[in-house]
DNA sequence: ATCTTGACATACCAATTAGTATGTATACCT
DNA sequence: AGGTATACATACTAATTGGTATGTCAAGAT
């Protein structure tokens, strides 16, 4: 069993991914999790830091770990790219993850305008994916595994472009086949840009 | 001076895209509009028929009269499609429109989980402008302008996939830079499809 | 001239919601 | 043993919110 703060953690995570943040309602994830809102506030002062340590704690964690492993490759540049695609197919494996669509990109579209402390941090968060995938891709150019006649910058914002629209396109029409031809795609723009 | 039905549409479409629909008062936008809420419930019975006709009134229209010109072309297909992303670009000419999003895309993350009636909209439309931007790419094809060697329903996911993920990472970053670089990448993809 | 209908305004309500004030039980420290 | 901090539960409140019931006024129909 794990401590009562982890589990208001994830349970509004997933309020928040099902509902929105402005659509959670305290009291009902609190009944569905049997404690009390005593408990809430002792652990968050309020419901917005509550959102700021799901980024935090668990959105950013989440997040930057996907293109970790293709941001420290040594070689093998294209295998490990394929590998960060396909793990996003993984990512949404079931028709409910689908409909659901993706948590970074649902506050994304709902929060920045309405809140500074959660524009601040989704900024940061996608600012850092795309240093990623821009670090990756430019050692790949190094390596000599890449081409050298694409710009990484510009790249590193169209992959991270084409996945989070592919989560939302896939989310209007309800669709995992939706998804996953965006990502089929994205596999063959990548072997594109090998030598 | 429009009609108030007009403008309470108008009115409560800018509140929406700034504040997502959950985070839509009625009480403000009517106070804003110098009416009451008396002419808003005499229009529309509820806030949901109230967005379901901002969807069917405002919103459908907009979005498929954007790639209606590149279904309808008999020629030049290429350059249509290129005019076609020059008019997106066009779309978020201001910063403030980057900050603020894609209208479809904040509803499309926002609404479907919630209500059926805005699920189902949202769905006709995406639909409708994949087959709008499919049966674009087909003729192309078809006249010998474009390659054979590419699955138009494929990629017509993949554009809108691009566009709408480019209006979502635009928004995270605050960065027109960002958006452009995601069209003008699609510009450069565009090419690539030409015989 | 009266009657109806459309186009609103005014006043009000019931339910919801984030947040608070207070109580209490348990563990731990000295 | 007695004090204290932690981890919650209970009960309550003030404000908000979507929606309604009712009133009013002007224009057109009869």
């Amino acid at each position: 069993m794990t401590d009562t703060r982890t589990e208001i953690l994830h349970k509004n995570y997933e309020a928040i991914h099902r509902n929105g943040f402005q659509g959670v309602r305290a009291d009902k994830v609190v009944a569905e999790m049997g404690i009390t809102k005593g408990a809430l506030y002792h652990y968050f002062p309020n419901k917005f830091d509550l959102g700021y340590a799901i980024l935090d704690e668990l959105l950013a964690p989440h997040y930057l770990k996907i293109w970790e492993s293709f941001e420290r490759a040594e070689k093998n540049f294209g295998v490990v790219l394929l590998g960060v695609l396909e793990s996003y197919r993984d990512f949404a494996k079931t028709d409910e993850e689908i409909k659901l669509g993706c948590p970074l990109t649902n506050l994304t579209q709902e929060m920045p305008p309405l809140d500074e402390g959660f524009r601040k941090r989704l900024h940061r968060i996608t600012h850092q994916m795309q240093l990623q995938v821009e670090t990756g891709l430019k050692n790949a150019q190094l390596a000599g595994e890449f081409k050298l006649d694409f710009n990484p910058t510009q790249t590193a914002f169209f992959y991270l472009s084409a996945i989070e629209g592919g989560f939302s396109v896939a989310k209007a029409m309800q669709s995992r086949a939706a998804f996953e031809m965006v990502i089929a795609q994205l596999k063959q723009f990548s072997e594109g840009l090998k030598v």
